[in-house]
DNA sequence: CTGAAAGCGCTTACAG
DNA sequence: CTGAAAGCGCTTACAG
């Protein structure tokens, strides 16, 4: 049978307060008991029952998630998700609060997460803006003892214990994979659509996308790349006007939001003259225009697996336990018509 | 405060044990009661604490899982994943147990079934073979109160509670959608590599494959099937000797295993003759042959998701709870030399 | 510095 | 048909 605190209480001669103590790092053990409880707890091959110890704890984990008020559909889906998480929690002594703040405002960000910590919750996930201000809110969360997870949007370099998100650099490597082969034996020119160059993700697709594209593809030819804010009628009309200068265009590369003004002028084309197109996120109108042929491939992040792992994540930090990296790895999904969910 | 069986029992007027009664369904409860006891429940919105209950029935959960014990570096892998699952599992209450079988033997794989089912598991989960007597047998699996989940290879039709595998038929189609574009505008024949039409998954991929490019590809000319009994070897003749025969192919899709031995033909040929490649499973030499150039793509299927995700039905069909679905979709991952994990 | 006792939310014999 | 009491594996005041 697994042995329990008791084995060890007796096994140790001790107490079972004495046993607790030894177990969670509590001050006041003479280091000798100290060490005879160790003994009893390595020899016996002791594993903490953290279900039991959470009853009694009578804990409830609070966590907070700090997400942008972004209206595009990716943002949107990533809040129904948080929701969706809230509603499961309440059976797992999970209690989950949601703080909105404006997108891309460091300053914003900053005073919620003040907010937040005066509130001392057990972790935090929170979409991260790449600023110096941010990185030090997230250092002073960690001297709190928060647990801190970057979600969608990383901040490396800085304290926080993960990243729920995908590697927006091999995204974009990926993205020049594929159109490199679609391409091949074509030619042509390659037109990219991007949201905001002052975004980390997209600055790291295009990155990613350019470099592959220049090292395996050298025979394409990139055209600069068009910022649409992630505004879909701006991102209809840049593409339109694109192409009607360059009727070479062969592929497209559509790295932000915003996809629906490209869907837009896509249709406008006549049929056979139509590039090949990447984009990321599986939206609806996404899903619609790759049934229609008219994306070839979206390369997309699954909100649901971000949330549910960035509270997994949350969870066995604050218990102090270990996480399996595997299950973690937040995976670009690639899709074509022919393997919609 | 969340209410606890405490409260209910005192809002209903009645002791703890005639409250766990009606809350687990057992009989021995006038139905006057039961309806007190419901009304109360309903009313406060009770929630049942998992944890705590399963802590109090000392309740160990025991799986069976029934492996083929093939040895592809696939199932090797496989047999990996339920070996780390027991190695963590022991934390959770989880008793794992495990089962080899020479593969594509249904009748083995009964028999192994009967065993297990003597020994009245919790759950079971078992890469199924198609055939009646698996069937019949997993019906009696699901009349005995077993929960049951095929793992990498389903039995549609049959008893069984999930299927925690990919979709092959869609797997197949993806395949023919890259190949699709990858040789669109070089035309050329497409030569198919399989294991053997007596497995389902690979006839499944087949039938995915071959659809799509009837449809939307009719120029592109396909061999006929090449079966290697996902040997290496005669794959690599197979695949050399139809490379001789047909200086056009310029696709090659291997929907089964033994691609040593393709890969080994493909790096026997000028580069620039090399057809496109599009393989399954991300073993440590298609990774290899990916980094080479040598494979354009991999479909793979995560073996670590997939024996997590069955555990967790498992557990959730043993307590009769309900899972999250999306969670427990087995994706089909495309890999090419960009995303790489 | 150490221990006895009560309690977390549930279930389980046992008694009536 | 119903209930009082003990117990699952841990933690937490409180007392000494």
């Amino acid at each position: 049978m697994k042995p329990t605190v008791h084995d060890i209480a007796r096994s140790a001669g001790v107490s079972l307060a004495t046993v607790d103590r030894v177990l969670n790092g509590r001050p006041g053990v003479r280091s000798i008991t100290r060490e005879r409880v160790e003994e009893a707890i390595s020899s016996l091959g002791y594993v903490r029952d953290v279900a039991a110890a959470n009853l009694a704890k009578g804990r409830t984990y609070s966590f907070t998630f700090i997400l942008p008020d972004n209206d595009n559909s990716f943002m949107i889906g990533l809040r129904d998700e948080v929701r969706l998480a809230m509603a499961r929690s309440g059976a797992e002594r999970v209690l989950i609060r949601t703080l909105t703040v404006p997108p891309f405002d460091a300053e914003a960000l900053v005073a919620a997460l003040e907010t937040v910590l005066e509130e001392q919750p057990a972790g935090i996930a929170f979409v991260a803006v790449d600023a110096p201000s941010v990185r030090a809110m997230t250092q002073r969360l960690k001297e709190a003892g928060v647990a801190v997870v970057t979600l969608v949007s990383d901040l490396p370099g800085s304290a926080r214990d993960h990243y729920a998100g995908i590697d927006n650099q091999a995204a974009g490597r990926t993205a020049a994979g594929l159109m490199g082969r679609f391409l091949d034996g074509k030619g042509g020119r390659v037109a990219v659509l991007a949201g905001s160059m002052l975004l980390r993700d997209h600055r790291e697709r295009l990155e990613g996308f350019l470099s592959v594209l220049a090292e395996d593809y050298p025979k394409l030819a990139i055209l600069p790349v068009m910022e649409a804010r992630d505004d879909a009628t701006l991102a209809g009309e840049l593409v339109s006007s694109a192409l009607a200068r360059h009727p070479d265009i062969a592929g497209i590369y559509s790295l932000g939001a915003g996809n629906r003004g490209l869907i837009r002028a896509l249709r406008d084309m006549k049929a056979e003259r139509r590039p090949r197109v990447i984009a990321h996120e599986l939206t609806s109108s996404a899903r619609a225009a790759l049934s229609e042929g008219l994306i070839d491939a979206v390369l997309n992040q699954d909100a649901g697996h971000e949330v549910r792992s960035a509270l997994r994540v949350l969870k066995s930090k604050a218990d102090g336990l270990s996480v399996i990296a595997a299950q973690e790895r937040i995976r670009i999904d690639i899709f074509l018509k022919d393997n919609l969910p």
